[in-house]
DNA sequence: CTGAAAGCGCTAACAT
DNA sequence: ATGTTAGCGCTTTCAG
């Protein structure tokens, strides 16, 4: 690799000292234009291009977010990551992120390059498998700002990012009474993961709001994956009285109930209705489109963000910062609108 | 943020100094057993990281790849990226990944980013909008190793890593014609990105080599998003002599295209037959399901990886390396399958 | 407005 | 087997 320009060599070209090829560079307001000029001039000839990593080790910050996701490939994460880069960028920072498919292995290395890095904050949304969080207790002993968003750590006394997942299941499963189901199965994930726990109460606060006994046989956990869906609700339609509708708490787990009712000439929406969760681009183009709950998770991503730089910003790092509860949106598709039976 | 352990803190605590804990800490032959347990030992219990930052500052590396791709949120990228950060994890590296949304003034924010954070190497797929370079040129003039895949600047004499367009394209318009089709609409991406214009001419050849004319009025070229497909494939068809098939060179604007025909009451396959490419996961998941390209994607992000690695290892630079072409797979599914006919 | 000098934390000759 | 020393490229007091 050949040599690459530093401010010494542009010091040396134009007599002066590193000092002030630093200053002018970053425009520093005790350099006369004059000077700046001439420095940003040659900087752009000889293609100057700083060394982020002298510069950090300098400072002590390396203008870096780190982002810890399950999955990139899911719309929900990647446009929470977009929500993240956008108000990154306005900041000056950059954003790296690190998918862990849900492996706690993965998230360990994860967290553990971010540390090694010295990433400014970490933003981590948890895999489905973490249920112990040593590396992130890491995280805060090396005083690493830490915001967990929508799969949170909920021991920690870390600043979260979430949903009210209790309400959107809720007007999910309500929704579903409202076009005349009975009988809801529930199609969701470990409980010792936030979300889904929060699904699951929401579905039994609806139930149980409209008088509705809930039948743990209705009551399915899975990982969420679409195989699972099509586990889960071939099982669930052998029940001596099966369901007439379901609420998943994730896309995918519905829409492998949704093709395997399909392929079983169940009738969507008037036999059987199907809400999913998360609001997957996908779920507009199939058919029938699939009902579920938007997260905006986009701003879920922008409200992550602004918390870090909140937090560095703060001067009194002591103040108890609340955590943030966005309300989520029901997106009522053909999946479940049988009203006019 | 409070001090971080650093390996003076190490060494002040064992009597030594930073070289013996710097060598012990990477287990350097020339330290004793006896002084690594001490120095492993302590560094676990004071919970020492490395500062990469100054490790790699030091050691000129940064052991950091950059993967600069269009749109994280797709399976293709997604699983190239896997790919990638599989080997790089075997050679200690990690990978950090950018996105640009098909635009070139991010894709240039990428390249910048990358460049001042001293990655060791770029991997890339160029943004529908790249028909300029510079940025790219910048990247090899600071010679950094600069490797493309998928979407490539021809132009330039850096490795690529493609798949043979023209093949797949040839496969998936031979098997329509296979299957009785006559008339095939193509809805491709510019002509100035490689592998679009190379699907082209592979869905040329197939026609040619059946003796069938080409008629221009089918074929369309558009930005390949969902909404593209519904806008082209509803011009398409009202054309006095309309297709009765669509080869498209992506899966998102076939499914637009899939989605509109189902509405207005076409039959897929038996009215008109859709073949996408890049198979994505929803092609196996809507109805009916999609015929798709494989691009074998995790493969391609390993190659390019590993091509990465083959190039800062050996020590003659100047070896002419040859671009790889990986064989894409057509994959058969119910939207073009009417042979029963 | 500019320069001199120290040092961020680590690595790697070169000693011993 | 360990220590000494210099320095990666930059920022930032402190001096002038």
């Amino acid at each position: 690799m050949a040599k690459r320009v530093t401010i010494q060599d542009l010091a040396k070209e134009l007599n002066t000292t590193t000092s002030t090829i630093s200053r002018a560079l970053r425009n520093h307001h005790s350099i006369s234009t004059a000077m700046k000029k001439r420095v940003l001039e040659l900087a752009k000839i000889r293609n100057y291009q700083v060394n982020s990593m002298a510069a950090n080790l300098r400072s002590g910050k390396s203008m870096t977010i780190g982002v810890v996701v399950p999955h990139i490939n899911r719309d929900f994460f990647a446009n929470v990551i977009s929500g993240i880069e956008g108000v990154a960028k306005t900041e000056g920072y950059s954003v790296v992120i690190c998918q862990t498919n849900d492996k706690i292995d993965k998230e360990r290395d994860c967290i553990s390059t971010f540390l090694k890095t010295r990433v400014d904050g970490v933003l981590i949304s948890v895999g489905l498998e973490t249920d112990c969080f040593e590396h992130l207790e890491q995280v805060k002993k090396m005083n690493v700002p830490l915001i967990f968003f929508d799969r949170v750590q909920e021991s920690s006394n870390s600043m979260t990012i979430v949903n009210d997942d209790i309400e959107g299941a809720f007007q999910a499963v309500s929704h579903l009474l409202d076009e005349g189901y009975k009988r809801i199965a529930l199609f969701s994930g470990p409980d010792h993961i936030n979300i889904y726990r929060n699904r699951k109460q929401g579905y039994l606060n609806a139930l149980e709001k409209r008088g509705i006994e809930i039948d743990e046989k209705l009551i399915t956990s899975n990982n969420l994956s679409y195989e699972a869906g099509v586990e889960s609700v071939k099982r669930t339609m052998k029940l001596k009285n099966p369901p007439d509708a379901i609420f998943a708490a994730g896309d995918y787990v519905a829409l492998g109930a949704l093709n395997w009712l399909k392929k079983n000439n169940y009738r969507i929406p008037e036999d059987i209705g199907v809400v999913g969760y998360s609001n997957e681009k996908f779920t507009n183009y199939i058919s029938p489109s699939l009902t579920s709950v938007d997260q905006h998770s986009m701003e879920m991503g922008r409200y992550a963000a602004k918390t870090f730089f909140d937090l560095i910003k703060s001067d009194n790092k002591d103040i108890v910062l609340n955590s943030l509860s966005i309300n989520p949106k029901l997106i009522i598709r053909e999946s479940s609108k049988r009203k006019t039976i």
